[in-house]
DNA sequence: CATGAATGAGCTTTCATTCAT
DNA sequence: TATGAATGAAAGCTCATTCAT
């Protein structure tokens, strides 16, 4: 009879649930955009009720479609974001540092390419700017301060602010990445690291 | 018995109208994310009735949402392509042209802030790729044969194929002006053109 | 520059075209049920613009779909009282009286299948009471005076009211008419006027 | 790539909730002529959601404003059938079965006039006799059966054929119980069962 | 938890009707 | 008058979201 007004405890859920269902809704997203999926469509693939999804992803400030849309997002980031400061331990040149970002990255598309097709096909390159993780402002952050070092140190090109140097950086990457996916060319784009990267840094550095 | 199905005669569109309407939807596009615009938005700010937008836009194959916000696309981008082919007779090296390729760009882009904010808002990166029109594809073709001429006159790196030399080149390009919108920072991205357009020839020349 | 906000002053309007129009209208809702029509279509079938629709039935109570219909319907009534009055003339026993009435409406059946039609597909019989003319006003009092004096006189059932014995006489007639049309029976009905009036006649005398 | 549209279960029904649609949509349809009665009128009338009524009677070959008409036509045509075959068991003279079914008749409306002004007020004659349930099927047939065999007993008329005389039959029947309605007279019909029924078979027998 | 019914919002279409030319 | 564009109303549908069981 009592109402049970408090928000989901996270004691009902099952992570192997959230898991399965942010796979499934990976794999939907990437397929259709956003606008044109449907949550019974995540909801079947994920072989779950529409309840479920309320359950997990309901109660939050948007609609849980937008919110699994979201989490789905974020996961595949922290992923990123911890594999990039994995790798990047132990590297202290800057361009060394610069490479093996630059290399993640792509070989992060290149294992998961259903995230990048969402990424392409389910967010707006507005979302980018506001709908950040911790994970993702800490890695950028690091990022900035890597690159403001690499200008004070006289090494990089200090004629623009760091924000723009990372513009540059990031530019490159993501519609490198973005175009081998839409161009659905076979191969790794991690093979083509080496002389991608050669020119950007011939393009950063003074 | 009788059809009641009938091809729109053409004479139905007043150029000033869809003038109007597609002002309206630029801005209404700019301002929210386009799953959460409703057309009844852009009618209002277009003062005219709903049923007129699906007149204008409604035969398609696509939902007049889409189309509608296909046809601003196009419009706009149609707009760019002619200004570009204006701005680019009678330069004749590779750096100047693709500088000039550069500014046309970024200038756009400061005259038409709504522009730019409505493809970050509005419109997914995989729509790049499928949803173009004739103009941006002769475009394409000549920004690609100047790369591959730049490429056998050994001017341009040749380490990489053409189209990834595009790819980088409109990698940066985009992303800047993005961010610049996303950033909400005053000043023009043009004034920043001649340091950034350094360091994208230092990137793709040899 | 000055309204003319005046009703449409009958000068302006052509009986030529009301009756092209009204022959087409009949055509159609004939055909189609009331609400299956469309105004186009009448314009068509008439030749003539939906504006001259809308200025020969536009000013009505009803919109101009309704008024249409009611028009066709009165004039197709008013030509069925005039042609009764004019056969009626000169006949003077109850029985002879009745019988031509029912043969008139027969043989006016068999004439006008697609007034018949009209009535069956787009009239609600709920109209029949309301929407009448001042013809059929007359017609119905005449009727109704006949039949009363024929009860005065003692020659026909006196046992239920005047009006019930209109509807046995209408009910037979009009059924017998409407389930010849929709049967779609070749032949005539009037052929069958004889006997069906013997029978009603039997019914409605003492 | 995925499939929209999926057939709507069955189980989707309350049998309660269609009842009280259907109650409140014969109130809606008696009051006022078919196309004049919107989706709305009936939702709030049922106390229940536009989608509501689209998802008992929407999927049907008729859009389901139509559909929703019909059901109720056929549901309370069915209950007549149903009644009529109860109280005719067991009698066996033709006079008798004759003059039970007018009677039946007469008391039907009598009992339910909301819908008989629904049949007057929303039902085109044409559809009597395209749009027909099984059970009203049989129920003419058995009429006719009767018709048929009281004229080979050399009861009845047998001078027009049996589908005439059921025309007979009914006519007098439904335009008696029509213009009862439209009249608005008070009393009931049924008391006038005796003095209509002697009448009618006067006419029908030989 | 899962199922499925109910609801509200919004897209899309058709048509009667009006207005400007 | 005729033409065609504009509008409002309502049908018809899909889907996110909620509620009851």
């Amino acid at each position: 009879m009592q109402k049970t007004t408090e928000a989901v405890p996270m004691s009902r859920q099952d992570p192997a649930v959230r898991e399965r269902i942010e796979w499934a809704a990976v794999q939907v997203f990437a397929d259709s955009e956003f606008h044109h999926v449907t949550l019974q469509q995540i909801a079947r693939a994920a072989r779950c009720s529409l309840q479920t999804l309320y359950r997990y992803y309901g109660d939050d400030a948007q609609g849980s479609k937008e919110a699994l849309l979201s989490a789905c997002l974020h996961h595949g980031l922290e992923q990123l974001a911890e594999r990039m400061l994995d790798h990047l331990a132990g590297i202290d040149t800057f361009r060394d540092r610069l490479s093996k970002v630059f290399w993640v990255v792509l070989d992060f598309f290149d294992r998961n390419p259903q995230m990048g097709r969402m990424m392409i096909n389910s967010v707006y390159p507005g979302r980018w700017g506001s709908d950040t993780t911790p994970g993702q402002q800490r890695l950028t952050e690091l990022f900035l301060s890597v690159l403001h070092e690499g200008q004070e140190a006289g090494i990089l090109n200090d004629q623009v602010a760091s924000p723009i140097l990372l513009d540059f950086f990031y530019g490159v990457l993501l519609r490198i990445s973005q175009m081998h996916l839409l161009r659905g060319r076979p191969g790794r784009m991690a093979d083509q690291h080496g002389v991608l990267f050669d020119m950007l840094w011939r393009a950063m550095t003074v």
